[in-house]
DNA sequence: ACCTGCCGATTGACACGTCAATTCCATGGA
DNA sequence: TCCATGGAATTGACGTGTCAATCGGCAGGT
C-alpha cells in the first residue's frame, strides 16, 4: 500500500495483506492451542501448565529438589516469576521451600509426595492431550515443518536479542 | 514407550519423544514469540496487544464505535474480559463509554481522539515488528507452512469442540 | 399486578506475569 | 571496625485473564 510497485520484498517493507493474514492465523491460532490444552490440564488434574513444568524439572532432579536458582534456569523462567509461583504451589502442598545449607540466602526447592502424585497422574492425560489437539491435526509433513519453523524462529528472535 | 511394537500410531498412541520435542519447541517458540512483538508495541507505543486489537476493530467501525457485545463477538472475547479491559483502557482515555439509546443496559463503546492518535502512530511500527520477527524468519515456504498448519489446527481444534 | 426468566454488561475473587524495589547475608576494601 | 558492593531470593504494585456471581431492565405467563 506504501508503494505500488511490485519491488522485491527485501526485509525493510510492510508485511503484505496475505503475511499479515498468516501472522494473525498463526499467533491466534497457537494461543487458542495452549489455552485449550491448559483448559484440558486443569480439567484432568487441577494443575496449570507452570504446574507442570514445575513439577517435571523437580520429578527429574537429583532427590527430587532443586536449588531456586538453578530451577529458574533449568525451566527458563525470570526468578521472580518463579517466587511467586513457587508461593502458590506451595500454599497448595505440592512443594515446599527450605533453606540452603550451603548457600547463604539460598533456597532448595522440594517436591512432596502430594505434588508426585499431582504429577504422576497429569501425565498420561496430558500427553494425550498433546496428541489429540497438537500432533493429531497435523500430518507428518507438517508435524516437521511445524518443527523448523520453531528453529527458524527462534534462531530469528535469538539473532534479534543480540544486536 | 508404552509398548514396543512399531504399530501404525492411529489417534490412540502417547506422543513420541520426537513429537514432544516438537511440541515442547513449538510452543515455547509462538509464546516467545508473541512475548517479544507484546514487548515492542508496549516499547513503540505504550500499548498492549489487547489495547490494539480493540482499537483496530473500534477504528474500522462505522462512525468508531460499536457495541459492547458486537465488538467482543468481533474479536472473539468473552465479555467479562473485554469489559475489564475496556475500563482499563478507559481510566487512560483511549476510548469512552456510554449508554446505547435503542438497547437497554447496551453500552456503546467509542474510540477518544488520543485512541485513535494512539492507533495511528502504533501500526507501522507493529506492522514493522511482525515483518521483522516473524516474516523475516521464515521461508516462503516455511510462511505458507506456517498458515496451512494454522488452519489445520484451527480446524482440529473446531471439531474437537463440537463432539 | 407479580413472579420468573433471560439478556447485556459489570463486578469480585483469584491465578498468572513483569518490573522495580527490597531484604538478607557475605565479603573485600578503607 | 565500618562501609559498600554484590548475589540470591522475595515482595509489592499493577496489568491481564478466567470463572462465577450479580445487577438492571424487559419480556411472558398466571
Amino acid at each position: 500500500m506504501t508503494s505500488a510497485t511490485p519491488e522485491r520484498r527485501r526485509g525493510r517493507q510492510l508485511p503484505t495483506a496475505d503475511e499479515l493474514r498468516i501472522w494473525r492465523d498463526f499467533i491466534e491460532t497457537t494461543e487458542a492451542l495452549s489455552s485449550q490444552v491448559s483448559t484440558r490440564l486443569q480439567a484432568d488434574s487441577a494443575l496449570s501448565p507452570g504446574d507442570y513444568v514445575v513439577l517435571l524439572a523437580l520429578s527429574e532432579a537429583q532427590d527430587r529438589q532443586m536449588r531456586s536458582s538453578a530451577l529458574a534456569a533449568h525451566i527458563g523462567w525470570e526468578r521472580s516469576r518463579l517466587s511467586h509461583h513457587l508461593a502458590r504451589m506451595e500454599r497448595r502442598g505440592l512443594i515446599r521451600r527450605q533453606d540452603c545449607p550451603t548457600v547463604p540466602r539460598g533456597s532448595e526447592v522440594l517436591l512432596t509426595p502430594a505434588g508426585a502424585d499431582a504429577f504422576r497422574n497429569s501425565t498420561f492425560p496430558h500427553l494425550r492431550a498433546i496428541r489429540e489437539l497438537f500432533v493429531d491435526a497435523l500430518t507428518p509433513d507438517q508435524l516437521r515443518a511445524a518443527g523448523e519453523i520453531a528453529a527458524a524462529l527462534r534462531a530469528h528472535l535469538g539473532a534479534w536479542g543480540e544486536d
